[in-house]
RNA sequence: CGCGGGAUGGAGCAGUUCGGUAGCUCGUCGGGCUCAUAACCCGAAGGUCGGGGGUUCAAAUCCCUCUCCCGCAACCA
């Protein structure tokens, strides 16, 4: 055993299924992890669900069933998925699992006795009637953003976490361990943004829900997520609980794996909490990017393709997996898009590694039905060959040291083009045709059998599927497909028997594949659409109804524009000089994305004539203009050119 | 002047730390081969390395400046 090796995913937040993201990162977890099992290591890994929160308790009373059967079903399905996919998690970690609700308490409790905790008060607008606090950002308009109603300032006591204290300790940990977040970008963003100009103490608890962990010592408190999310890491392996005991053996971890959004909770509180509580801290957090999709006109619709449950039925497991881990390079955005997948799954799949099997296993097949012959002749142009056969091993291992997961494939690929290309120069069809050339064809076929074993045993961790289809396909034993065995270049029987199988990867027709894509996109867009409309139909008790007089409050006038443009410093904000028929007035509206200023000017429009005057940006809008929702686009609603400014709209 | 990332042949990227013939994959075109999943192998075309200025014998690489794109933040009455 080479020592352990601790590597965790995020714990997901359940409030929906789980999309190609999350199966980016859990692959790429999954692949480290078989990687480092292969080479001996001792490996632990974590993966979960995050099921607390405001969020997850709406969703579920929206439902109309209990947070915990919310996230139950979701919760399976998740498990389904990894399943699916191949991921070779050791513990998955709910944050309502029993031992882990506990060990919270205690970890908090411990936090509090020790004074890193303290009890102050949290400031923020309160609405009433959702019993919830909002932060300035979240408002809508001054207001409410669940129901619209206005907002009052107000005070709850919380718990803070006194993270203020940490500031020059995490500088610290990033001078002292350049390797501790990476890629590098990431320290910058997180040194310019949030260390520079201090670390505010954090809140830490909430009484605006109850669907959490409860707070021991003072009820109607429950720990907010920063505690009781992070803290899986540690609890999951039995720290302060007697449920596991991996705590001493794999802690401190050593690698947390996530995409770029939360890297600054793993890499400014998630290291302060444990200084906090003593504890050794992780060995490194990685931050990758995020798969971006195509951002043409289909993307919303496409983005039920990008299901990956789908993907996976389509063009398999593997496929799937092989692209996510070659296509999007390190520490950077990949795009995501059908035609990259195909082609990559073409080219690389079925192209180079499958037809290479497939042409090598063939050919051994037919020329020699019972196997190799054992008389053997060499050549020198079987060196180049070999040499990079075994060599190749601490190529892969150097670049998946570093998480340089597409660089360790490529290189892969590489040898595996050498081997496509070593067909050609040794023209086995040739040797095959005179009987006294059989022992250089059995060489040939040897050799040739041997790189596939060598390329399929390095590609194990990521195609944890393939791999053993070509096993069985060129005959290789069990002590010939361990890691240790790509050292060695001979370790299939001299005398071994292929055995022809399917094809691996079969090639897909692009066009008809990308508009069968197109149309399944556009059914289920449909099949997304109809219980929207259900749901809008259904009134969500009586404030979503109004009366006649209610409607009436609102003053809508036929209003043109006189003039248009820009706010500045602003990309989203356009000022208006307003026509309405008693005089011009200046409204500032949120289309810029979407209008330029020819566009408005001299058109007619609806005013909101009566609304209350508010500044945006500096600016005062006196109403606002009415325009409707496209996708994400927003359209104004033009009027008849004929109908006179100020006309009365009702 | 909010923070950060980016701009390299048709597409996606490497090269930029520590200046010195601009490289890879896909695509295109031509050739070869026929074992194989219309696959494989060889070759070619295609780039003033976002613009401008500077340092230097020499700049994709260093300095200055400008433009554009993408995240985050803010704003979306």
């Amino acid at each position: 055993m080479k020592g352990k090796f601790y590597i965790t995913t995020p714990i997901y937040y359940p409030s929906d299924k789980l999309h190609i993201g999350h199966s980016y990162t859990t692959v790429v977890c999954d692949a480290v992890a078989r990687y480092k099992r292969m080479q001996g290591f001792d490996v632990f890994y974590l993966t979960g669900t995050d099921e607390h929160g405001q969020k997850i308790e709406s969703k579920a009373k929206e439902a109309g069933v209990s947070p915990k059967e919310y996230v139950d079903h979701i919760v399976e399905s998740i498990k389904e998925l990894w399943e699916l996919m191949g991921i070779s998690y050791d513990r998955f970690i709910r944050t309502t699992d029993d031992y882990h609700v506990a060990s919270v308490q205690k970890i908090f409790k411990a936090l509090y006795d020790k004074g890193e905790i303290y009890k102050g008060t949290y400031e923020g607008h309160y609405c009433k009637p959702c019993e919830s606090f909002w932060t300035d950002s979240q408002l809508v308009g001054g207001n409410c953003p669940d129901c619209g109603r206005p907002v009052e300032q107000a005070k709850e006591e919380a718990y803070f976490f006194r993270l203020s204290n940490y500031t020059d300790r995490i500088l610290k940990l990033y001078r002292d361990n350049p390797d501790f977040l990476q890629p590098q970008s990431r320290v910058n963003e997180m040194v310019n943004n949030f260390l520079k100009p201090g670390l505010e103490d954090l809140c830490v608890s909430r009484t605006s829900f109850s669907w959490g962990v409860p707070v021991t010592f003072d009820p109607g408190h429950v720990v907010y997520v920063w505690v009781d999310a992070l803290s899986n890491y540690i609890t999951a392996l039995g720290y302060e609980n007697d449920r596991f005991h991996d705590f001493d053996k794999y802690w401190p971890a050593d690698v947390h794996m996530m995409a770029k959004e939360i890297i600054r909770f793993h890499s400014i509180i998630w290291p302060a909490l444990l200084m906090a509580l003593d504890l050794p801290l992780p060995k490194k957090v990685y931050g990758h990017g995020w798969l971006l999709f195509d951002g043409d006109k289909m993307s919303k619709s496409k983005g039920n393709v990008v299901d990956p449950i789908v993907l996976c039925k389509r063009y398999g497991v593997d496929a799937l997996r092989y692209f996510l881990l070659r296509e999007v390079p390190f520490g950077q955005d990949g795009s995501f898009t059908n035609e990259a997948l195909i082609s990559r799954i073409n080219s690389d799949l079925a192209n180079d590694l499958g037809n290479l099997v497939s042409r090598t296993v063939a050919m051994a097949e037919k020329y020699f039905p019972g196997g190799l012959p054992a008389d053997r002749l060499a050549q020198p142009v079987d060196d180049s060959l070999t040499s990079m056969a075994t060599t190749l091993r601490p190529l892969v291992e150097e670049q998946c040291d570093n998480l340089q997961i597409p660089t360790a494939i490529g290189e892969i690929f590489k040898f595996i083009s050498r081997t496509n290309k070593y067909i050609d120069e040794t023209a086995p069809w040739v040797l095959a045709k005179n009987e006294a050339d059989h022992p250089r064809l059995a060489t040939v076929l040897y050799n040739l059998l041997e790189s596939i074993r060598i390329a399929a045993v390095l590609l194990t961790p990521f195609m944890p599927h393939t791999s053993p289809k070509i096993f069985a396909q060129i005959g290789a034993e069990e002590n010939a497909t361990t890691w240790e065995s790509t050292g060695t270049f001979g370790l299939l029987s001299p005398t071994v028997k292929v055995e022809k199988g399917e094809a691996l990867f079969p090639r897909i027709d692009v066009e008809k594949e990308l508009a069968e894509l197109e149309s399944l996109s556009a059914k289920s867009a449909k099949v997304e659409e109809a219980p929207a409309k259900q749901e809008d139909q259904k009134p969500e008790g009586v404030a979503s109804l109004i009366e006649i007089g209610d409607f009436a409050k609102v003053e809508l006038r036929v209003a043109k524009v006189a003039a248009c443009e820009p706010v500045a410093k602003s990309d989203k904000l356009l000022r208006l000089q307003l026509e309405d028929g008693t005089g011009t007035r200046q409204v500032v509206s949120g289309i810029r994305q979407w209008y330029t200023p020819e566009d408005l000017v001299g058109k007619k429009l609806v005013l909101v004539a009566n609304l209350k005057p508010a500044k945006l940006r500096g600016v005062e809008s006196q109403g606002m203009i009415l325009a409707a929702d496209h996708g994400d686009a927003a359209r104004v609603i033009f009027v008849d050119s004929d109908l006179p400014t100020g006309s009365k709209i009702r």
